[in-house]
RNA sequence: GCGCCGGUAGCUCAGUUGGCUAGAGCACACCCCUGAUAAGGGUGAGGUCGAAGGUUCGAUUCCUUUCCGGCGCACCA
């Protein structure tokens, strides 16, 4: 029984073989799967599989049609997709319909600039303003078209599956059409109203401009400090608590003299100090810590504190405007800083973003004298009626000076915004906006939409994760009314037309008139057809709301269009509704900076139309950073390229990375994290690929039975466990929970244990012997529940597996099934004491390579009565599970009884079988010469 | 500046209502197998739980402060 003389049975062995790859080549393989997939209509199939199923309602947030899709979209996407594949394969129809957010400034902004680089923006003013906006919203049309077209095909590269072949668009007709038809619904409901408020302003091109508009360039300013003469001086003692002899004054500092004519209130910071003082003989209020710098700014010579006070103090005096015929009062800011100035803020609610939001707090009228043209109105003191705000600087200063108002003026060098086009400096002017009021009753039923969303919050909403619900409701409890207009070209017309009075005329019949108009012509009717064309379908007798006297043919049309977001929000009609997908959504899920965007702004006209918060979940992911927690950046140049990932991960790798993340809460991404992701990948693969290669010639047909004592029984109660586990994982959007439970089965279960255990029957056993028929079974109902529950994480790999499963079968795919039912599997209760032994075993195995047992099969484990002192009742119970015992614990034979606990046998005088390597007691030589033990001499059929 | 979230082994993360020697995977070290082989298996070494206070018999877990990072909001009169 030498080496020399051992015979090699190799030949008969049931040895591995499969045509599942252990090399993935994803890159290579996921497109030709994508091809396949959409050749055989896949999404077509599974919608058609699903016919009459129960739905899960679920709907995609339109990401912005602009640029290559970037990391934080693959996350997204991803995650959603993870949603879509895991609830059809419970069953369920989910129509899944990706979108697109296609109007807006960064479009506009963009078509401009090539309008502008081009040459061509000199021509395009001279044209007629629906001329000029038609052409430049062609250009805009086209390249959402073209993003479109782009994002949707990186999107499915990541093998997400929606109905790409009718994704929805804000641009659509007939999703233009149903924004409106909401539009008509709050309209409606008395949420919209029209009122002023500020916005920058060029002067030279007459428009609104937008953030992205504006470029800062330094500019010099006359800069003053102005007296404001308190009314009282009474109550000036009382705040300060002391006696004054004269009235003092209120300073305020500001580098734009020409908005003093607007002028209504003087904001102070509650909790300041705020000082009385003696300069030169006047006497002032400014900031305590601020006077020494304000004092040397003017040049005051003799300066004296008298008192101080809190700014809290000094709320609701009143003070006389030096040069307008009316009193303005102090008001309380949290916005007051102690960086310039004199700590007390002259506020103009029609000349400042800030001031507005002070100015609505307060109550004060948004007044701007302004302009259009930038000249003043005729409601200013006669001497400024007419002139140019940037002529009014050095007027106003001069009368002030005159008044004795100005107590310093100063040239100032700032950053200041200019129209990017006209290169002129904007202002800031209050102009006529359309608003959603949160504050103001919906008819239905009474209460305001801000009360309807903090109700639907707080008891009609589940958040994902919880913490969801404190951020929405805080930002609910601060949010201004919503400005819904914007004064562009690329977006929804807001279709509100004038009266020659210059009053706005719009119902909701009227609307739904327009809204029936762009349903055909799209809204680029607006600028096509005259404003009675667009109200051809509209009978002002048949409209209650209708102004008296209203006369079609005196209208003409307005020139505002919706905030972008407006659109997005009506998506719950415009898509759900409209295409009979089902109404409210079940989840919306996106990033969490959408809990201001489209979620709020989803809720309010969902809720104002219909009284119903348009989803009943909501989950919310986090945003990447890189692996130093900072963000991603393609300044930092930290930013990752999603085609470059999956051109050297595959989707499938990168899916499964997304699946193991906590997404909450901030990602760090990194290419390192995509290596050992692929590592993982790897391992799953090789688990599913050794079961493959084992079931080489196993017909499923009636299931063989699995006795619970059998190792199979054990394995098969532990897929039982798995699939549960994956799928309440998967029920409570733990996606990381569902990856980690199969990542632990796959790598411990299977094959730390499972595999190793059973590699000896699988190879050694008779082919169609009745124990490794019954390991068969249970691994080929591993591989069947393992595909079902990856393929929401790894689509390509999962069906791949299908094929090899079923024969190479194309064409199969395991989205088109539903989970495998194993029936009820009973549990053995002998596997903990097993597997106790099993731990003991292997770390006594370890110390016995010291003595030279290097190889397990070349020694026996022995469990004596030792065993039931550390665990109670083992040494009985092992007796019902030890056939399979020799298996789990990788030795050739167990042995039970005596007193000692576990220990190590050396079997190394004993003889090996040939064939399978053991050494178990039964190996002696045989007919055909060989040593063999008694399982293998009848496998191969020899005495 | 304000609101919300996070900071546990080298890395990615678990740690239920405060309580047995703080867990897992990867990576690492050593070893085994060579009939899953550009695979597989075993054993082991890694942590003052961001920092500082406080409550408690006892705190990673509760409270306060602070530092670092992220998202949102606001701001530069």
């Amino acid at each position: 029984m030498t080496e020399s003389t051992a015979r090699d049975y190799r030949s008969t062995l049931n040895l591995p073989k499969t045509g599942f790859a252990m090399k993935a080549n994803l890159a290579q393989a996921e497109p030709q799967t994508l091809k396949a997939w959409k050749e055989r209509g896949q999404f077509e199939s599974i919608m058609a599989a699903r016919d009459g199923a129960e739905p899960f309602v679920f709907h995609d947030g339109p990401p912005y049609a602009n640029g290559n899709i970037h990391v934080g979209h693959m996350l997204n996407k991803v995650l959603k997709d993870l949603v879509v594949r895991s609830r059809i394969l419970e069953g369920k129809r989910v129509h899944y319909v990706p979108g697109w957010d296609c109007h807006g400034l960064p479009i506009e902004h963009k078509v401009m600039t090539e309008i502008v680089k081009g040459g061509k923006a000199e021509k395009l003013e001279t044209l007629a303003p629906d001329v000029r906006r038609m052409a430049i919203r062609r250009e805009c049309a086209a390249y959402a078209e073209k993003f479109i077209k782009l994002q949707g095909e990186e999107m499915q590269r990541l093998l997400t599956l929606a109905d790409y072949a009718h994704p929805y668009a804000t641009m659509q007709p007939a999703y233009e059409a149903a924004t409106l038809e909401v539009f008509a619904g709050m309209v409606e409901q008395g949420v919209v109203y029209r009122d002023l408020k500020p916005v920058h302003w060029s002067i030279a091109n007459r428009t609104a401009l937008a953030e992205a508009e504006l470029e800062y360039e330094e500019r010099q300013d006359l800069s003053v400090y102005v007296d404001f003469e308190l009314e009282d001086r009474e109550a000036a003692e009382r705040a300060f608590g002391c006696e004054i002899d004269q009235t003092p004054c209120l300073m305020i500092w500001t580098t734009t003299p020409w908005t003093l004519p607007a002028n209504l209130a003087i904001a102070c910071h509650p909790r300041y100090r705020y000082a009385l003082v003696e300069h030169d003989g006047a006497l002032s209020i400014v900031a305590a810590e601020l006077w020494p710098k304000v004092a040397a700014t003017i040049k005051a010579e003799k300066v004296r504190m008298l008192a101080e006070c809190d700014g809290a103090a000094l709320v609701g005096l009143g003070y006389r405007h030096p040069f307008c015929a009316r009193s303005g009062r102090v008001v309380a800011a949290e916005y007051v800083t102690l960086e310039d100035g004199t700590g007390l803020v002259h506020t103009a609610p029609g000349h400042g973003a800030e001031d507005y939001r002070t100015g609505l707090k307060e109550g004060l009228p948004t007044y701007c004298p302004v302009r259009d043209d930038g000249t003043y109105d005729d409601t200013v003191p006669e001497w400024l009626r007419g002139l140019s705000v940037w002529d009014a600087n050095a007027k106003v200063t001069e009368h002030l000076r005159d008044s004795g108002h100005l107590v310093f003026d100063h040239a100032f060098t700032h950053s200041y915004p200019h129209d990017w086009r006209s290169k002129t400096p904007v202002i800031f002017r209050a102009t006529e906006q359309w608003f959603i009021g949160v504050d103001r009753p919906v008819k239905r039923d009474g209460r305001t939409l801000r009360q309807l969303a903090l109700d639907a919050v707080e008891h009609r909403v589940r958040f994902v994760p919880d913490w969801g619900r404190n951020r929405m409701r805080g930002m609910l409890e601060n949010r201004p009314d919503w400005c819904i207009s914007r004064q562009r070209s690329w977006g929804l017309p807001i279709p509100a037309f004038l009266q020659p009075d210059g009053s706005a005329f719009m119902t909701a019949a009227s609307i739904r008139a327009v809204a029936a108009v762009f349903a055909q012509k799209g809204s680029d009717a607006w600028f096509q057809l005259s404003a009675q064309e667009l109200l051809a379908g509209y009978d002002a007798s048949k409209d209650a709301d209708a102004p008296a006297g209203l006369d079609l043919t005196t209208l003409t049309k307005g020139s505002d269009i919706f905030d972008v977001w407006f659109e997005a929000g009506s998506s719950w009609h415009s898509v759900l509704r409209t295409r009979g997908i089902g109404f409210p959504s079940e989840l919306y899920l996106e990033g969490s900076d959408q809990h201001r965007g489209w979620f709020q702004l989803s809720l309010l006209p969902a809720l104002a139309v219909t009284g119903e918060p348009p989803f009943r979940t909501l989950l919310t992911h986090g945003f990447m950073v890189d692996k130093d927690g900072l963000k991603m950046s393609k300044s930092l140049g930290n930013a990752l390229d999603v085609a470059a990932l999956l051109k050297d991960y595959g989707a499938d790798v990168a899916r499964w990375w997304v699946s193991s993340v906590p997404y909450d809460g901030d990602i760090k991404i990194d290419l390192e994290y995509f290596r050992l992701a692929g590592e993982s990948y790897r391992k799953v693969r090789n688990t599913i690929r050794f079961l493959l290669s084992n079931l080489e010639g196993f017909v499923p047909g009636a299931r063989v039975p699995v006795e619970p004592a059998s190792i199979d029984g054990w394995a098969l109660a532990e897929l039982a466990t798995l699939q549960s586990t994956v799928r309440a994982a998967y029920a409570a959007y733990d996606f990381r929970a569902a990856h980690v439970a199969i990542f632990d089965f796959c790598n411990e279960t299977l094959s730390a244990i499972y595999c190793a255990a059973t590699k000896d029957r699988l190879y050694c056993d008779a082919r169609d012997a009745a124990r490794r028929r019954r390991t068969q079974q249970v691994m080929h109902d591993a591989v069947t529940v393992l595909c079902q529950l990856l393929v929401p994480i790894l689509p390509h790999t999962a069906d791949e597996a299908w094929s090899a499963l079923h024969g190479g079968a194309p064409g199969s795919s395991v989205m088109a099934t539903t989970h495998l039912d194993l029936g009820q599997v009973a549990r053995h209760g002998a596997w903990d004491a097993a597997f106790a032994v099993r731990e003991r075993a292997l770390k006594a195995l370890e110390s016995a390579k010291a003595s030279g047992i290097e190889n397990p099969l070349d020694a026996g484990v022995s469990v004596g009565r030792g065993i039931d002192a550390e665990v109670p009742g083992a040494l009985d119970a092992l007796a019902s599970v030890h056939a399979d015992l020799a298996d789990l614990c990788g030795v050739s034979r167990v042995t039970l009884g005596g007193d000692g606990g576990v220990s190590i046998t050396d079997l190394r005088n004993e003889p090996r079988c040939d064939r399978s390597w053991r050494r178990d007691g039964t190996v002696r030589q045989r007919s055909d010469g060989g040593m063999l033990s008694d399982r293998d001499a009848a496998a191969v059929g020899v005495a």
